[in-house]
DNA sequence: TTGACTTAGTGTTGAAATTCAACTAACATT
DNA sequence: AATGTTAGTTGAATTTCAACACTAAGTCAA
């Protein structure tokens, strides 16, 4: 067995997406070390296995969550295995192994920190889905691949709601997606949709008020509805 | 870095589902050593990383394609990877991750050879998302993952191609999606689906014969269109 | 108090997609 | 030439859905 072999380092690492003025943004870190010192990178580590030391991670989702808790303060709210990449070329020093999540967080529950490897963190809008400066690694490729995931899912799933916080109007909802798919939506499919898909449940008495009608506020029903949500006309208008 | 820290052992497992008798099946093999001596298991092995070694793997994907080779002797018609499992528990004896993958193969390329560690190798029947066997480490929950990427890929994609040979007749095609989806699809509405969607080429002249009338054969158009196939029929009575 | 304004939320309708079932086509067999 | 079997098409009935117009409920300014 594959016990006695040499074996490559396994590492986590993360693209952490949230939704702030209109743009979706990913959260990279400066990193403060070589290789690619002071290139920006997707949060990540190794996974630590060693039963005695000081951290130790049951399960790679573990590793992923506690990267997360380090780099955003914030309990987790919705995170997924994206894909995992290994070849002898992605780091100069060795063969590596990286599993990478992505995970969406309402931009209001995130306070960004620095890390102890990362010299920096920040917020990076995306456009033209990449991120305008170079990334270390195979990064690029990740964060390529997570926003391909991310867009994939949103047409088919009620995924866009963990970009909001605990309370939402069916509005706020709408212009989530729009943001994310770069497309109008027609108001009474959107709703449509929305409700024949169980996604989510009114919370009675409970209104957005302002300088106009009030806004029923609404929260994410939790049943595993799966494959009921598709927001038809992006269709046509992404084309 | 991680690279001081301790590692992980890496391994590479992989779901090859084939269609046989109008029944999805898997190859599983039997192993011939502990852990799990004499359970039945997805095939795999050992990321092979150490360049001086006989066998060599650049990339995880180039692992999985040896294990399948080495499993059924046949080049790679279609391999997808799964997700990756890791934790301190799947394997009794250290910290292990298995990146799954999946392949699909027509049932026609493949000669079943037991590879070194395998005492037996051989086609397992899929009823009810699993196996009548109990299977080693995490394996059932790696199948049952796969079976459900599977018939999840079914409904929105042309995948269900690579079971069938090159050359294959559209009734041949459509009954194919029904053993899959475990439903009847209507003849009309799924023709006018593969040819929307693209998913096939005529091949000029030739014909499926038998004792009536003649049928066209098809082959798969390698366009990589995507998301554009959907069996709606099957939602219906799948319930 | 009223009317302008703004955003929330609902009905209505025509067009497109889908189902269902009947139909024609092309072979072999007898 | 009649029969059986599977290939492949057609069209009417039905369902679904995007587009657009509509009503509802608040604030604000005069």
């Amino acid at each position: 067995m594959s016990i006695n072999y040499k074996k490559p380092s396994v590492m986590v690492d993360i693209a952490i997406f949230t939704l702030h003025e209109k743009t979706l943004k990913v959260l990279l870190v400066k990193r403060g070390i070589p290789p690619f010192q002071d290139h920006w990178a997707l949060p990540g580590g190794g996974v630590r296995v060693d039963q005695e030391a000081s951290i130790f991670d049951k399960t790679l989702e573990d590793a992923a969550k506690r990267e997360l808790l380090e780099e955003t303060g914030a309990k987790t709210h919705y995170l997924e295995q994206l894909r995992t990449y290994g070849s002898d070329s992605r780091d100069p020093r060795e063969w590596t192994v990286s599993v990478a999540y992505f995970a969406l967080l309402p931009y209001a529950a995130i306070q960004v920190q620095s890390g102890s490897d990362a010299a920096d963190a920040r917020w990076w809008s995306i456009k033209d889905n990449r991120v305008p400066v170079q990334l270390a690694f195979d990064h690029q490729q990740i964060l390529h691949d997570a926003i391909q995931r991310l867009q994939a899912k949103v047409e088919y799933t009620a995924i866009a709601v963990h970009l909001l916080p605990n309370a939402f109007t069916l509005t706020e909802l709408q212009r989530t997606y729009e943001y994310l798919l770069e497309a109008k939506l027609d108001k009474s499919s959107f709703r449509r949709r929305v409700h024949n898909a169980g996604i989510v449940k009114i919370i009675p008495g409970q209104f957005r008020e302002g300088s106009n009608r009030p806004a029923q506020l609404y929260c994410f029903a939790k049943k595993t509805q799966k494959n009921v949500f598709f927001p038809r006309s992006a269709d046509r208008n992404l084309g």
